[in-house]
Parts: C-alpha cells; structure tokens; sequence
DNA sequence: TTGTAGGCGTTATCAC
DNA sequence: GTGATAACGCCTACAA
C-alpha cells in the first residue's frame, strides 16, 4: 500500500508551523530559538506523518547530495570487498550514502554520464588504469576525486597502501626462514601495485645481500597465478636450481599459483614455499593454509571517504596511508627443504 | 580545476533558443518538430559547454531518480558478487545506476533514513532475514521494492533460484555415481534458501529410495562448514556406517568442510565425495576441483531489476527464475571407495 | 517551429 | 519566536 508522498508543507500544517521552522527543526539548525512544545508538535507531527525529507528538493537547493561515488573493477574480487565495506561505513558515519560501480576504463565514462550532474559530491577511484581522457571527463565534472590503491600517470590526487613494505616484509620472513633462491611471481606490468611490490621484494633481496630469482609477471587471477607458477618451476639455463620459495604479488594469483606446484608434482611448503600479498578469510582454508601479508584495506576505504570530504577543490593528496601491516603466519612457508 | 556548473538556460542563451527547446532536445521528445539547423546549433552548444543536465532537479519535477537501490549482507560473499553484476548490467541499459548498500537487519532501517525520500526508484533485497518492522518501512516509503534469492514471511514479492532443484541435480550425481549413504551439511535453519535446498535433498532421496543420512546445519561460512563437517565426520550411535558423500548447501561451507575432511585425516573424493551449490571461479582452484552446482546468479540480479521497472504497486510477484542449472563436475566427487 | 509560465520540495534571507 | 518569500534547475502543458 503506497501511501502519497509527505512533504514539508504538511508537516507544517498539521503542527500549525511555517514549513520554514519545520525545516529548521528537521535540520537541527543551532540558530533556532524556539518554544520546546512548538517543538514538540512538529516532532510529533513528522512522527505521526512518517515524514522524510524528499532528497531531490534538498540537493536541487543545497547542490548537496550526501552521496560519494565509488568505482572498482570487479564486485568479486574480494580485495575491493575489504575497501568497500570500509568506504561505506565511513560515509555512513558521515551521514552519507555511497554508491558504488563497477566498470573499467571506457565503461566508467559512458557510467558518468548516468550518474548526471549533481547526484554524487565525490568518487573514489579504485584499481583504476591508466586515462587521460576519463581524468579530463572527471575534473570537467567538477567534484572532487582521487584514486584509491593505485596510482595513475599524471594523476595527483591517491592515497595507497605501502605495498614496497608488504613485500619486503614477506621476503624478510622467506630469508629468516632459510630461503636463499626466492623468486617473484609478479603482477601485471601496467598495475601500479604491482611495479611496488616488485620493487620492494629488489629491496629487500638485495638486503639481504641474495640475488634476484626469477621474476615473471601474471595477472591477478588464479589462471594467471597458475601459468606464471608453471614457468618459474621449469627448469630454464638461468637458474640452474629451482627457487625454494615463491614471493606472490597477489592472493589470487596465489590460489592459482598453488595448484601449479602441485600440477608439478610438488609440495608445499616441502618443495616450495609461498607468500602473497592480502590476507582473506579464504586463506586460512586453502590446502596448506597460506601465508599471507595483510593490508590495511578497509582503513584505505575509509580514509579514501574521509579526504573525499574534506577536499579543496585544488589539493593534492599524495598519501601513503600508514597502518597495521602484518606478517599472517600459516602453513604454506617452511624452511627450505633439502 | 572546477568549473561552474553549465544549466539549461547557458545552453539555451548560446543556441539563441529558448530553455524549453533545450529541454526537449535533451532528452529526445518525439513530438518536437525542430529545424534540423536549430537542433545543430542546440547540440553543438551542449557540446560546447559540456552541459549534463542536473538529476536533482530533474528527479524533483518528475519524481523520478533513474536509480535502483540492491541490498545484500556482505560484499566480501561472491555469491552476491554475481548478484550484482547482474542487476547493476541490467540497471545500465535501463539507462539506471545502481546504488548497493551491505546492511543487516536494522542497519537497514537506519541505511533506509540515509537514503531519504526520491532518491531511489525502487528497491532489491538479497539475503535479507525475515524482519516484519523493515517490511512496514519499505511499504511506507512508498517504493516498489522486491526480495531477491530467497523469501521472507508474509512477503508476496520475490525472485528465488530452483534451489530444490540444484540440490536434487547435486543428490543425483552422488547417487548416480553409486552412493548410498549420503549426508546432508546443510544451511542456517532461518535461512529460506537453506530450507528449499533440504528438501531438494530429502526428495531425491526419497525419489532414488535411500534413507536420508545424517543432516547437519551450518552457517554459510568456511568455519560453519568446518565445524559440521566434523560432526557428520564424528562416529555416532545413529549412523552405524560414515557417509560416503556429502551434498553441502553452499559453496563457502562446502570449504571449510573440505579442511575438517583433511583434519580427520580422511582423503576427497576417497573417502567422502564432496558436492555444493553455488558455483566460483575458486572452484576449480580448491584441492581438490570441487563439483559444483552452477545457479543463475547474475540473471537473477538481471531480473530482479527488470521487475522493479515494470511493478504497479500493488502487484505480487512469486517467481521461480527459469534458468540454466548444471552440475560442473570437478575432482571432489566420485564413485565411492569400497 | 518555438516560447511562456507554473511548480516539483526544500532552504536561506529576510521581515514582523 | 515565527512567518513570508525567493530561488535551486528542470519539465511540460499550452500559447503564439
């Protein structure tokens, strides 16, 4: 049963108000002096009424529509399930509404199109590639954006995790236990998470005075993980001896990366030990367990909503957000073997 | 660099034409008759200007918001991932963005304040519990809205999988491959999809003229899984004999139960043959490929939103989605081993 | 073929 | 302490 819609007026008319104070009284405006029962019989009014401000005409007036936009490029990577519940509980928090979408590059132009003028107050850009033209699109949009997680070229405006340290931290742990051939399983070349974990896993390598092993780049699937696994266990005239331990750039490659070795013949963590990057609940049930570094993911969601807030038109925001990065220790790492 | 918002009327002062025509050029009024050098000019100064027409505005005049709104428990479940997809394609080529909120039971309620009057044009509820005071709210709020994958008491409009379906494909297999003692791990009791997965299982028991085995709830979670898993795996009174096989209702379950399966020291699909509904691109990553049942997800999601745009307010909607079910044969069922 | 005008529901600036 | 009034930007009958 769909009742007519109830406005202001009739508030106001049923407390005998000027829709005026009922609309100071909705938005608790400190500057009204009133009586406490006026008061009272507006309240009671937009009780007995069920009245809700209409968002429309409360956007259309203030050109504020407490809604953040949020843009990803896959609801199932879980990843971005971590940024996105912590994007929205913080707009939530904020009293505001966070709509968020799916699309990649070409996509989210024709998507801005559909969002219009005036119903977003700020979007986040998460995992997205590299586009000059989509960056050109936003800034004429005119509302504030960055880009979340990772970087793009020309782009002055992100906030990131400290990924070069993630990486490091899972190597440090490869060499504490043993592992002196430890090679890389990359991400993709073009990902700017990618580039800095690799860079971190060259540190921490050459700190701890071993040379680089192998590196191949994948993607962040399983089907990635597993083809560049495949190369990195071929014997190749490089490296005459096979790696003891595998840095993985990403936990979905991992997952992938995992079954390769056992396609091989393999064991885990016996003939080859493995840590990636991002932890998931997933990873405590994998066969063995895997070891993981876990990031700050929600808190980069959060902090994301946070600036998106409070941004000046013209700032720049080059931040790398500092948070708990921890070592999650499970059965997928071991001393070397032999 | 923000530039000042562009109205109809600079559109209209640039092409020397009134407002109204703007308006009716925008978005392409068949009745308007234009001369083809007019609508030139009109076009090239939207063009020109960068004009994109004010949604505020535009949803005030014509109580419309060109925006749907999903409501599902988690993001982080890929289940509601494919959901997702589904409904989100579906909204874009309606020309509609979709708005997805994660919130339970009164999170909902308070999420529904935030997201006020007109903002949205209707309403999808995925996985939501039975909650007769959120009901009476989305009833006030004047919004079509629809129950997505599973139902809720009293509620008279919904979208469902043919999940005793799934679930009798899933017993089938078991029973085709040659199990005679096959154990239910089924859902949470409160849940609907749980209910009609259990009796997809009961039916095709009966229908193959086995007795039903040991039936065990769980929650949908690798832990809930795990913990069941061990109990069905637990030697008792009852059941003289272990089951060969186990129809788990959920994917997420059906991995935890995999790891309490290894913990008892036992081997998939050895011992126990392991098949869940809900099909992932994880599966076939796991260890060993778990057998699935592939359910429709994203065209539920897909249909759910076509629904929403053609509801009269007062219509009732109980539908079983026609689509593809298909058993995806995998490593971790197979004949059984004595 | 194009222009006029009223109003969607709200907020902000006045006045009383 | 409370009320009147003018926008916000757009759509749409109706008029010209």
């Amino acid at each position: 049963m769909m009742r007519t819609r109830v406005t202001l007026a009739d508030v106001a008319a049923m407390a005998r108000v000027d829709r005026a104070v009922v609309s100071r009284v909705v938005n608790k405006d400190p500057t009204l002096n009133i009586r406490p029962e006026t008061r009272e019989r507006v309240l009671a009014a937009i009780e007995e009424l069920g009245y809700r401000p209409n968002v429309a005409a409360r956007s259309l007036r203030t050109s504020r529509a407490h809604m953040f936009g949020l843009f990803i490029p896959d609801f199932a990577n879980p990843v971005y399930a971590e940024i996105i519940k912590g994007a929205e509980a913080e707009a939530a928090s904020q009293g505001y509404v966070l709509v968020t979408g799916s699309a990649t590059g070409a996509g989210l132009g024709e998507y801005m199109d559909r969002i219009g003028q005036g119903r977003i107050d700020g979007l986040l850009l998460a995992g997205a590639a590299d586009d000059s033209a989509l960056t050109a699109q936003l800034d004429q949009a005119a509302i504030p954006w960055l880009m979340l997680n990772n970087r793009s070229r020309g782009v002055k405006r992100y906030v990131i995790l400290d990924d070069q340290r993630a990486a490091a931290i899972a190597v440090e742990h490869l060499v504490l236990l043993g592992h002196r051939r430890i090679a890389h399983l990359a991400g993709p070349s073009r990902a700017d998470t990618a580039a800095r974990r690799s860079a971190g896993y060259s540190a921490a390598m050459r700190d701890a005075g071993l040379p680089e092993g192998p590196i191949v780049a994948a993607d962040y699937t399983p089907a990635g993980g597993a083809a560049a696994m495949a190369r990195l266990l071929t014997p190749s005239s490089d490296a005459a001896e096979p790696p003891t331990a595998v840095f993985v750039a990403n936990v979905a490659s991992a997952i992938g990366a995992m079954q390769a070795v056992r396609a091989a013949g393999l064991e885990i963590p016996r003939d080859v030990s493995i840590v990636a990057v991002h932890d998931l609940e997933l990873a405590s049930y994998l066969h063995p367990a895997l070891t993981t570094v876990r990031m700050p993911l929600a808190e980069l969601g959060r902090r994301g909503v946070t600036l998106l807030g409070s941004l000046k038109p013209d700032d720049t925001v080059a931040e790398v957000l500092a948070g708990p990065i921890e070592l999650i220790q499970r059965s997928s790492t071991a001393p070397p073997g032999r």
